[in-house]
DNA sequence: TAAAACTATATGTATATGCATATCTTATTG
DNA sequence: CAATAAGATATGCATATACATATAGTTTTA
């Protein structure tokens, strides 16, 4: 009754895992944005650049831990959909800086009390404790991720 | 000296989170796949054709959690590699059954040793209970989205 | 200062992903 | 049994993602 050895990659691997509930919860969230015409990437990129509010393409991909290639593409999605505009850097012409336009700032305030009652949702059904404890232990597998030799 | 409440979130979404762990751990081992000519994605669906043996695409779509039309693409992807080939069901001529072919199982054998060096780092540097404590937390985190009302 | 090195962004290519929908096949039902 | 419903797979479309590489601008250095 011995089971193979790929039983337990199947159960086990911390990619298929991770990537399993990231999509989903991808998904989920895609499917409640849905009326406000966000995707659950667009909504957190919104986040970030009025977080931080002057922000070049490759620091927002540096924040955002993307390939810049695909911090690019991803601006201009938000581009297409006027939820962000760029501007040539004034003292380095290389460079582009993001902000959100108005469209993109009511866009924010309309899609967080949706990401909120999904995040609620799921901190509460684990407890605030064992939450912490899972972003900890996340935060701990991209350390050795990024120190991966 | 007031935060924003916009912070929290760059700091506490669930999803942001799962989505930059997943996204790393992703590239770490196509990174590290590269002498093979795998994905992280197709080893791990090469192991699921495997372990079941005989599995039509709709199945394995179930299995995996991945939406069909994503299941059928990706295994077109193993079949232009010719990692797996695919047989009408004798039954049901709707449905294909996927099999792995002679160089599916070789590039199988190829690649395991490699996911799991990975996957005993990441399992040794948090520790075996940690490791297990959070896979049951994602499994929560999962059965929280999948029965989200 | 001119050449070389570095940096920022963009583009080509390929895979991954899901939704809406089409097509074909099997199962159900009136 | 014919009509309809249900199921399996595929396709069109759009976004997300990263690698290799190109292009253009800035900084360093010989």
């Amino acid at each position: 009754m011995e089971k193979s050895k790929f039983d337990s990659i199947l159960q086990a691997c911390a990619c298929a895992n991770l990537r399993t509930v990231s999509r989903s919860l991808t998904k989920l969230y895609n499917q409640l944005l849905q009326p406000t015409g966000l995707k659950i990437t667009q909504y957190y990129m919104l986040v970030n650049i009025y977080q931080y509010k002057k922000l070049s393409i490759s620091e927002l991909s540096d924040v955002m831990m993307l390939d810049q290639t695909t911090a690019t593409r991803n601006v201009n999605v938000l581009i297409r959909n006027k939820f962000v505009h760029v501007e040539k850097d004034e003292h380095d012409s290389r460079s582009k800086c993001v902000f959100l336009t108005s469209i993109g700032l009511k866009k924010l305030y309309e899609a967080t009390p949706i990401w909120m009652k999904v995040q609620e949702k799921i901190e509460n059904e684990i407890g605030t404790d064992n939450y912490q404890y899972l972003l900890r232990t996340l935060t701990q597998v991209q350390h050795i991720i990024s120190h991966y030799d």
